[in-house]
DNA sequence: CAGATGCCCTGGGCGC
DNA sequence: TGCGCCCAGGGCATCT
């Protein structure tokens, strides 16, 4: 489920309570979860004895940069980035585990194994840099400043239709399917209305509402939803869930304009959208 | 190039 | 209590 604000504030967490630590050890476990590693003691053999000293994050992607090593990781649909003093019973799916010196457990959970974790092998990670197996992404919307006027040509220069062009991360980084609803509703602008269809200050209006969205939920820990799968790094869930306006709100009332929010599949999963007030 | 599918997985919720 | 569906924050490959 993660997207931007979820990452973003996993990120905070990590920075918080791993940089300055050392790693004693990493066992990794679950297959699936390093898949772009031949050998999953590789982890182990690369981390072991270095020590976390930045934390990042482009789009969706949190990076852990110790020693010469870059650690990536996305969490997919259902992957979390628990902390713990040790002394607990890992949870089921625990696929991998960052053991620092004193105890300190970092535990990489993902049910649906769809996140990942593995080093990158990018020509020699340099700390400003991105790791060159997230050289596709587009720009971060959080810590790439973009001028609104350049944003707004992007945009026009494209005939996809405006959820498909916010979702792509080649194009932005960072929004999934929550935020690219809100966001659109926030605008006034259907899933479906075409990029190339937006006047400049439609496209310039769509820029500071996903800006103004993002930041908000940010500042509230993220969103979780009604399965509460989504977590910090202490195990809290998202408070922004309680802002969203339309995102899994089929049937309610819009706050904008007192119409009926509509659920539409579309792309194999759902939309939510306004009617009434998104044109 | 744009768009529609289907797949990778586990688990929770619901109707029967 | 159990079974079979349907659904889920992502991303990628493969068709038209």
């Amino acid at each position: 489920m993660p997207e931007l604000p979820e990452a973003e504030t996993v990120r905070r967490g990590l920075e918080a309570e791993t940089v300055g630590r050392g790693i004693a050890r990493v066992d990794a476990t679950g297959p699936r979860s390093v898949r772009r590693h031949r050998d999953p003691a590789e982890l182990d053999r690369r981390l072991r004895g270095t020590t976390v000293e930045v934390v990042g994050r482009v789009g969706k992607f949190l990076t852990l940069d110790a020693g010469e090593e870059v650690l990536v990781v996305h969490l997919g649909m259902s992957g979390q980035l628990l902390l713990s003093d040790g002394r607990d019973p890992r949870p089921k799916h625990s696929h991998v585990v960052l053991v620092f010196e004193g105890g300190l457990e970092l535990r990489f959970v993902d049910p649906r194994t769809f996140g990942q974790v593995f080093l990158s092998d990018g020509p020699e990670p340099s700390r400003r840099a991105r790791p060159a197996e997230l050289a596709h992404l587009g720009f971060d919307p959080l810590t790439d400043a973009l001028p609104a006027a350049r944003f707004a040509a992007r945009l026009r220069a494209r005939r996809t239709m405006l959820k498909a062009l916010l979702m792509d991360q080649r194009f932005l980084a960072g929004i999934g399917n929550i935020y690219s609803d809100e966001i659109l509703h926030a605008a006034g602008l259907r899933y479906d209305h075409p990029a190339s269809a937006l006047d400049e200050d439609q496209a310039r209006a769509l820029y500071r509402h996903m800006l103004r969205i993002l930041r908000a939920s940010v500042r509230l820990g993220g969103s979780s939803l009604s399965d509460m799968q989504y977590r910090d790094v202490y195990g809290r869930p998202g408070r922004y869930q309680q802002r969203h306006l339309v995102f899994a709100r089929e049937g309610l009332t819009c706050a904008g304009c007192g119409g009926t929010i509509v659920r539409q599949a579309w792309g194999g999963r759902s939309t939510f959208f306004c009617p009434r007030c998104q044109i």
